[in-house]
DNA sequence: GTTAACGTCCAA
DNA sequence: TTGGACGTTAAC
């Protein structure tokens, strides 16, 4: 199999997994193991050689809802893949699955499980004090499955690293200091996180890229800023300096902790091997990553990566604006020599996270630190990083520290997106990597210029790759005037143009389009770039992006989840560093950030997580434009999850069918969806998805779109349910409607007729099947779309001729009628129309045939 | 005992 | 590599 084990997994497998396991199943089965685990506390051994989770000395214990979780708390969709295989909405129920709007935000542990070493439950709930709690909860180590009490274990000087995206989840002391965090640790987020395999961010990719030694180091990073937060929240388990070396585990000492103990070959090897796959995969990912097309394209929508990115930088520079906090890490650090070194290791390798002062404060460390060995390495390590200014933002406002201790730490709206391919991780992740399995003395040094080497060429490499500007997203906001003219409808893809329709500036397109007569293809491929069809949404290409592109493989959907927001509600107030909270409320701050543009947004959402938070609510980010961006990646897709907005604007772009549906099933409030001149086949999510709030859509210049593909838009659902038949199209609550540029013919309009009872506009622009029969259709008594249009676009529509005229008359309530460029409509037919219809409604010429009722 | 669904295997 | 299937666990 292609994720075979790992040549060190063989020898693993080799040597001891025989007497474990079988090759794949663990068949027997749980719950034997389960028990057998429970009951023995004899597993430190073997742990320490296990390569993986699989195989580890615990059994994991199943992790189960916390039911209180926003997730939990909802009701199934009915509408997802494993809500259409449950029995109660009519499938089979062989999948067994829970809906994909309800996966568990915290999966908790369940009732039943107790400490391995005192066979108790968790006893937190009787304490108060924090750091007793912590040790009287029960821990689940995410990398032997053992769950025990903190205080219960015996190996005291060692601390767990903690990871506070999950409850009751850790790397325990043991696992952590046999320096297993990286390969072994297959769920950074630990158990209880399935699916969203290939998500933005994805957390089961993550583990697989980690049983495969890729993003090693950003698990094994992130794994120690997590543990770093939540030492510093939770006050956990810490090392003394008292602690007898005696106490530490076996094949430990204390100068070189992961020290492979010489006399064991295979354990040397695997070491060695895995620190070396570590270096050569780190070079292979990264340059890997900069072939990969589709990065390149990344920038475009720097200001919702910034975000991204900035979530994990301000996790780690957070505490640090506090000099409250500094001094207590300092103090930690005099301490713990580990801790300290853990950090240096985080900080000092990651050039982007250091500010001057975190710099000195590291510097001042160092000198007290001198002596020992470790410090003199990293001091090494240290030599000739690059230190940047941190941002202006972040300069002028340190004001904030950080304020959010719950469990849910990340605002993002599914799981981590560390994962995910931000190009500037690749020397992110690489300098962050903790090193522990590294035979450091031997390699220290080397290695650090061989980092410092790397990390520069990378950036250097990204930086000429990435010819684009950093900052160059699509000028969007609602506080922005869009840049494209075309906003007619309601919403912007609709049909109803106003005189200003066609008004890009300048020449109207329709001037040059007039002789134009074409095929959709015809128009869409020859049209002069800044000739728009219509002039209207297209200020820039024509041309649909290169196809050539992939979307990246990492987003794949379907069973895919990715979490809902965090439970807890993002704070009232900005904590400030010296410990109060500023005197504005959320909701001030918030009409604050709302005259900011989208990008001036983002760079708020450096300052601190709370104004992360904060600059993520909806409200202000009703409008998502991601128009023209060549390529859609995971970032942008977990980025506009997490903002859930009303408008998403996906056209000219090369988003996936999988991509679309799975932002589709994540949008639940979509209203406006443009996907102008995106292909058929990512439009055909819409056959798949729900948008039950969808009122506008724009499938202008679609490729491929025709009778047959707007037959399956329309189409209800094809799985009805026994005694649930719904023979209703989904987008039956279309009120505007965008076929601008496509081959659809009568048929679709008796489709679109049947199926959009509501639709009030509708676009049918350069469509050149539309004739005057057409138009007799859409108005023909019994028709919902006789009384429901209010506007209809029937520009360059060259078959139609002075007869639909005579057509629109029946219609009750139609207020704009655009017949511009339509060569057989005539000037004197258009007064003709006005001169009639003045005896009910006054209409007016806003143009050459643009009829408009008057007010 | 029933129901929900987690975690894993394995065919495609 | 992915998605379907299902054994098994956890809650009730």
């Amino acid at each position: 199999m292609a994720m075979s084990l790992s040549a060190d997994d063989e020898d693993y497998d080799s040597d001891t997994a025989e007497q474990q396991r079988p090759a794949n199943r663990p068949k027997p089965k749980m719950a034997a193991t389960a028990t057998a685990s429970m009951a023995t506390t004899s597993s430190t051994a073997t742990a320490v050689k296990l390569p993986s989770n699989r195989s580890s000395s615990g059994a994991r214990r199943r992790r189960t809802r916390c039911r209180k979780c926003e997730a939990c708390v909802r009701t199934e969709c009915g509408e997802c893949h494993f809500c259409k295989d449950m029995k109660k909405f009519g499938g089979p129920g062989r999948m067994k699955q829970s809906c994909i709007m309800r996966q568990c935000i915290a999966p908790v542990l369940p009732h039943t499980a107790v400490c391995v070493v005192c066979g108790e439950a968790g006893k937190e709930d009787t304490l108060d004090d924090d750091e007793e709690k912590f040790n009287a909860m029960l821990m689940e180590c995410s990398i032997c499955n053992e769950i025990v009490h903190p205080n219960c274990l015996k190996v005291k000087d060692a601390a767990g690293v903690v990871n506070d995206e999950l409850p009751n989840c850790w790397e325990c002391p043991k696992c952590n200091y046999a320096g297993k965090t990286g390969k072994a640790c297959k769920q950074k987020r630990g158990p209880g996180f399935k699916y969203a395999s290939n998500l933005p961010g994805s957390l089961l990719r993550e583990q697989r890229g980690g049983r495969d030694g890729r993003d090693e180091a950003e698990q094994a990073a992130i794994a120690a800023a997590t543990a770093r937060r939540k030492s510093e929240r939770d006050d956990a388990p810490r090392p003394s300096p008292e602690e007898p070396v005696a106490r530490l585990p076996p094949l430990l000492t204390p100068r070189d902790l992961p020290r492979p103990r010489p006399d064991v070959p295979n354990f040397l090897r695997k070491k060695k091997k895995l620190f070396d796959d570590d270096e050569e995969e780190d070079e292979a990912s990264a340059k890997k990553k900069l072939k990969r097309p589709w990065r390149s394209e990344e920038p475009l929508i720097a200001p919702m990566k910034m975000e991204e990115e900035e979530l994990e930088e301000e996790q780690e520079e957070e505490t640090k604006l506090s000099p409250r906090l500094l001094a207590k890490k300092e103090e930690e650090t005099k301490l713990s020599p580990r801790l300290l070194t853990k950090k240096e290791e985080e900080s000092k390798l990651s050039p982007r996270l250091l500010t001057k002062k975190e710099l000195s404060s590291i510097r001042k460390q160092e000198e007290h630190e001198q002596e020992k060995d470790e410090d003199e390495e990293e001091e090494e390590e240290e030599g000739g990083l690059p230190v940047p200014a941190c941002s202006p933002m972040q300069k002028s406002l340190p004001l904030c520290v950080e304020s959010d201790t719950s469990q849910c730490s990340s605002p993002r709206a599914g799981p981590s997106s560390e994962g995910s391919e931000g190009q500037e991780r690749v020397p992110r992740a690489r300098v962050r990597r903790p090193r522990r399995r590294a035979p450091r003395r031997q390699l220290g040094a080397e290695l650090s210029k061989h980092l410092n080497l790397e990390i520069r060429r990378t950036e250097l490499s990204l930086a000429n790759e990435n010819q684009q500007p950093l900052q160059s997203e699509p000028e969007d906001s609602e506080n922005e005037e869009p840049k494209r003219s075309f906003r007619n409808g309601a919403a912007g893809g609709g049909a109803g143009p106003g005189p200003e329709v066609g008004g890009v500036g300048g020449e109207r397109p329709h001037l040059r389009a007039r002789e134009m007569n074409g095929t959709a293809w015809e128009l869409r491929h020859f049209y002069p770039s800044h000739i728009t069809p219509l002039g209207l949404n297209r200020s820039s290409p024509t041309l649909r992006p290169p196809p050539t592109r992939s979307p990246p493989k990492c987003v794949q959907m379907e069973r895919h989840v990715i979490r809902p927001p965090p439970i807890c509600p993002p704070p009232d107030r900005l904590p400030l560093a010296d410990g109060r909270s500023h005197v504005a409320q959320r909701e001030l701050w918030l009409a604050i950030f709302s005259y900011l543009s989208h990008r001036e947004l983002c760079v708020c959402m450096r300052v601190c997580r709370t104004w992360n938070r904060w600059c993520c609510d909806k409200r202000l980010w009703t409008r998502v434009d991601l128009s023209r961006c060549k390529s859609i990646t995971p970032l942008m897709l977990s980025g506009v999850i997490r903002r859930q907005p009303v408008t998403l604007d996906l056209s000219w772009t090369n988003i996936s069918k999988k991509q679309l549906s799975w932002l589709l099933n994540r949008l639940p409030g979509l209203r406006v969806l443009l996907l102008s001149g995106c292909s058929w086949v990512a439009v055909s999510a819409l056959c798949t998805s729900t948008c039950p709030l969808l009122r506008t859509l724009d499938l202008q210049w679609v490729e491929g779109l025709k009778d047959p593909q707007i037959r399956d838009l329309l189409s209800p659902p094809t799985d009805n349910r026994p005694g649930q038949i719904d023979t209703r199209s989904k987008l039956r609550n279309v009120l505007d409607l965008c076929l601008a540029g496509l081959d659809v013919t009568d048929g679709s309009l008796r489709l679109i007729i049947k199926n959009m009872p509501l639709l009030a506009r509708l676009n049918l622009s350069y469509c050149n099947h539309v004739n005057d029969q057409s138009v007799n259709l859409l108005t023909a008594a019994g028709t919902t779309t006789r009384d429901s249009l209010t506007h209809i676009n029937l520009s360059v529509c060259n078959r139609v001729t002075d007869q639909s005229l005579s057509y629109f008359k029946r219609c009750a309530n139609i207020c704009c009628i655009d017949l511009r460029y339509c060569k057989q409509v005539s000037q004197q037919a258009c007064e003709r129309f006005i001169a009639e219809m003045s005896v009910s409604v006054s209409f007016g010429l806003r143009e050459d045939k643009l009829l408009q009722k008057l007010c």
